[in-house]
DNA sequence: GATGAATGAGGCTTCATTCAT
DNA sequence: CATGAATGAAGCCTCATTCAT
């Protein structure tokens, strides 16, 4: 599944793509999405990016010859991440099993990437501008497909009656936290960070709360 | 209550705040807050919240005298703001009636104080550097207060055992996102916005989650 | 009589114009016209313009915010410039004594305003992308009004039939060259510049041989 | 006839200039004359150029190191083709044929060469920093000679007196001007560009205008 | 209080040119 | 021959902040 960023109806203006070399692009991706994530678009400079991906500046925008570009390269990948966990919710599975593994495997993405998190939770935050033509079509069929999974089990009577739409807000945002927020969350806690019993916890929570929450009365 | 934003052992700057706030400092907090929520500490410019705020740059800044103050005066508020719905939620009340009352609070917050859900949230999503502090402190100890009105519930078994810290960060996560992810949100709905009906079935789908989630079994 | 620079719809983007200090405009613009009549657009710096002023180059930016606006701020009183030599020749005046008086006007502009010339100059011979719409509209007029008082000479049997446009842009051009091709003159007549007396030959030739070759036979 | 572009004593750094000149260095001026006469010495990319060459700027710089060369090599050219209408003025002939003659060889220069025209206008009018020494002797010789058969018809008594010089620099800016104004010129005439037509027009209104005002009286 | 002027620092980007293969 | 990589220098422009009135 690729989904596309357009600009304006430009392709993505990434530069070569052939040669050895592009393991440069991925070099400038990793450094680019740490230090997007951590400052934002406007906060962030090449310059940095640069010093984190080992480059000069110049030779950085040799490979992306714009912030922007740079930009929208990390934004892509992390929007394939996003995608994905929710396709493996199937209608033939258990509804209770299929909606434990699926915020599992939200979770585990937020334990794992994230950088990838806030830096689409970022994009979101103001306002979605590069992101939203995708969201209206790609992603909004990818969602609708989920949802009538939901659905059908509702009409089953495997679960209560209960908007799927907002259910996936509720889980998403749920999952999502312990990655944009963690600074928060860590704080609460007391803690320096999250610790992969944090996470368990998390998800026995969230998952408890969903599973049973939807159990037919 | 009043929270205080310490910097790095400076006092704070914000310049007077006696009980008659001038005027004109609402006005530019007014305007900051617009112009942070949107574009981020760094994206804003002085000249922009002069602009929304209707005064000249150079005028502004006899108000505040660096942007990391006009910063700090917003932020300063919509954390009071931010703590408050918590306060109201009490041990002897029936549980349900609380969290749904609580749940009612929050997404109340996201719909009339939007950007000051997304600032808050942009300032957490960069690592809380300016609120790090407050929140080990006094927000942690709120919660603390807050966690125990939980568990006696669990203790008299009118809830379900469950880790209060954890269906915090879930009620705030899965509020909030009406506010911080709306536009994420209303374009999945494929709608412009998110209207007095999407916000009622938010709270519904969630408070239903959450209360019946926690029926003892 | 002015002339506007449209630039897409929006005004020319001059600063402020109130205030006693607008002097920095008019010193400002002395430079500019200083330093793109010798390097054309992308060859003049905002440094080397800025220097020349005797400011900063960031005070320069305060009164012009871009590089174009400079520019056109140039042109437009360049432009007037241009045009007003053309408006005092008349219907009722001697054919001979007109042109020649036009001549010597031209010939003036030259000789005094050699860095105005040369702008102009270089503008067109780019291409003219600034000034197309201007003279497709109010510089045509102007022309066409003067034409006439050319073609009812002819009518009158005062000068041979000829065509007026390009009458006057053999005029321009012979003119014109005395100061736009000045370096080449100079160094074909093996001297360092040009001096009164070459400006008066040169006035000398061209006035004969137009109203020479005008006589009607 | 050769002229040698030095430049500050240095060698022409023209590469190789042999008797069967590389094809690839033909399409290389080709472009770089397009390039240069649109945008000017500064302006004006080796990207731009390899483009339009339809090579890779790295391969372009295997042929001129230097973006200078590349002028040089486009300058010497034009430099030719500028002085080979004057050589054929011969003072044997008749003056009217000869002028005639003469001017109908340079509009059909700036009607087949606009672009070398444009180029060469635009290097004398940012003061011929790369021709001046050229001009200053061998196209100075050259001119002195032309001048000596004007100066040989005027003896004769088959023209009027006339400063030749001045008579060449009215007739070269009178014939390049549509050239390198014709911007200005086909916005006046309210045209897109100049058909063979106007440049007729023009070649026998200056003809006449030069014939007949040098006609003894 | 209010504001016009001024500026240093820094950010993005372009570009000629060099280097290695 | 050809070209992908790399880079330093420079140019335009933005912006927070200071200063003087």
């Amino acid at each position: 599944m690729t989904l596309r960023l357009a600009k304006d109806g430009e392709e993505v203006r990434v530069r070569k793509r052939t040669r050895i070399q592009s393991l440069r692009e991925r070099t400038i991706l990793d450094a680019a999405l740490e230090v997007f994530s951590r400052f934002g678009f406007e906060g962030a400079t090449i310059d940095r990016i640069a010093a984190v991906a080992g480059l000069s500046k110049a030779n950085l925008l040799y490979y992306f010859r714009r912030k922007e570009d740079i930009y929208l390269g990390v934004l892509q990948q992390i929007l394939e991440m996003w995608i994905e966990p929710l396709e493996a919710m199937r209608a033939e599975g258990d509804p209770g099993a299929e909606l434990r593994a699926y915020i599992g495997r939200k979770i585990r993405f937020s334990r794992e990437h994230p950088m990838a998190s806030r830096f689409f939770a970022m994009e979101i935050l103001q306002g979605a501008p590069r992101l939203e033509k995708v969201i209206r079509s790609e992603i909004r069929a990818h969602v609708e497909e989920r949802a009538a999974v939901v659905r059908a089990w509702i009409e089953k009577g495997l679960i209560r009656d209960i908007d799927p739409y907002h259910l996936f807000f509720v889980i998403w945002a749920a999952t999502q936290t312990y990655a944009d927020f963690s600074s928060q969350i860590s704080a609460i806690l007391g803690k320096e960070g999250l610790s992969a019993r944090d996470f368990a916890r998390a998800e026995e929570t969230l998952s408890d709360l969903v599973v049973r929450g939807l159990m037919p009365e």
